[in-house]
DNA sequence: ACAATAGTGTCTGTTAGACAGTATTCA
DNA sequence: TGAATACTGTCTAACAGACACTATTGT
């Protein structure tokens, strides 16, 4: 017995925090083929390409780097949507990865390569109506895992710049996980978890300069939940 | 241009907790291609089927009813595996998923259908050591994934019978994730969280006769971590 | 009566959350 | 000096963890 292989490809949900909202990259697709998509907004992706990616990982940075010529802070595996009914050329799998970023890199990169940040609250009220593929919904399920996660590493991190103060770090804590905690704790909490180190020099932003601090590894986790 | 496109399987770890010790189900590997694979134990698993898979889910329970005629308690993608060297025939993605059901069936089960059922404690120590493609990375993939799941949600309640008492998913938690609960405590949490539904009846066992309880929802997540 | 397990009440130390107040910069 | 933000100390309520105790079955 023999069967059709699927298409694989990479799909980057590549997200960035801007005015306490959380924001999407997206592109208007140029591609020819399924006519029915071109000229609606995509996620950055593409087909494994077989003979030069070495596993799904090496794909999503080719993929950034070909067509964004970008590499996000943080990068990793999401989940894989994978069906007869996504794509019209017939049954398809795609590799969704979740890419965190610093919004000023961002937005310099959105504006030279014609992207658009899309607010991706409200549950993608705010996005596009002429979405391609199912792509809407694999941004909603990569935001969902990424608050999730929020919770209990230190993942929102890579919403700041490499250095920062703690009420940063708040800022985008409270953001994503959409509550309200105080200062005064929040900086116990997670200064208690050791997943921060301190800078030498101070860090200097509108009033008294404070303590900049940076991740000791890319993301690490809490023993217990933060917000 | 073009290029080949990837196989596409899934792979289902499926697993059981028996005398407190996490165990998966293999069997020998019959199909002949590829002859280094043959003889080998695996998980069960197959190529995706284009003409009659509606998504990779579904792929996932007709391999399981195909192979084994079975439909284990619970079921989720875990994560995909894909890369340029997990098989000797090309390029390959598998999208892996965590299957939990309670011992006694997947003995019966496991006694029909000549699998095995190993332990996967000690980080895959105890695996056979001819295990077919990446097996045990995936096993141990899985594993680890289930045993984080389990601090904060219902998951490993699919390790008992549908209705079970207090002290039995207190012992399963203890077992998953290595740790003593006082069993006063774990009570009090498990009951805060409203996740379980009683019984009318009583469930009798060795001593006391006890609680009867059933999960609201196949899964349900906690607030706080329990375990 | 005793073994075995189910289930309750309560004490103590730790943590979460709220809040008041001090410190250090720029304008 | 005042606005702005960084940072500390402390109080209280809630929760985790430990433990002693009672309850209900079979043998």
């Amino acid at each position: 017995m023999h069967y059709e292989k699927p298409n694989v490809t990479v799909d980057v949900v590549l997200t960035t925090l801007i005015a306490g909202r959380l924001h999407v990259a997206l592109k208007i697709r140029e591609a020819d083929e399924p006519p029915t998509e071109k000229g609606k907004w995509e996620l950055t992706g593409g087909f494994i390409h077989t003979n030069e990616d070495g596993d799904d990982m090496a794909a999503a940075k080719r993929t950034l780097r070909a067509k964004l010529d970008f590499e996000p802070s943080y990068l990793e595996q999401s989940f894989t949507e994978a069906n007869d009914h996504r794509d019209s050329r017939g049954w398809s799998a795609s590799i969704v990865y979740l890419a965190l970023h610093e919004p000023a890199g961002l937005q310099e990169l959105v504006a030279a390569r014609g992207l658009q940040l899309v607010d991706a609250e409200d549950d993608g009220a705010h996005l596009p109506a002429n979405m391609a593929f199912d792509h809407k919904l694999l941004i909603a399920k990569a935001v969902e895992k990424l608050r999730a996660k929020a919770r209990y590493s230190t993942l929102v991190a890579h919403f700041l710049p490499p250095q920062f103060l703690l009420s940063d770090l708040h800022e985008a804590f409270q953001a994503v996980r959409g509550k309200v905690v105080n200062p005064a704790n929040f900086r116990k909490k997670i200064l208690d978890e050791k997943v921060l180190v301190e800078m030498e020099e101070r860090l200097f932003s509108k009033g008294r300069p404070g303590t900049g601090y940076y991740l000791a590894q890319p993301i690490a986790y809490f023993d217990r939940t933060i917000a």
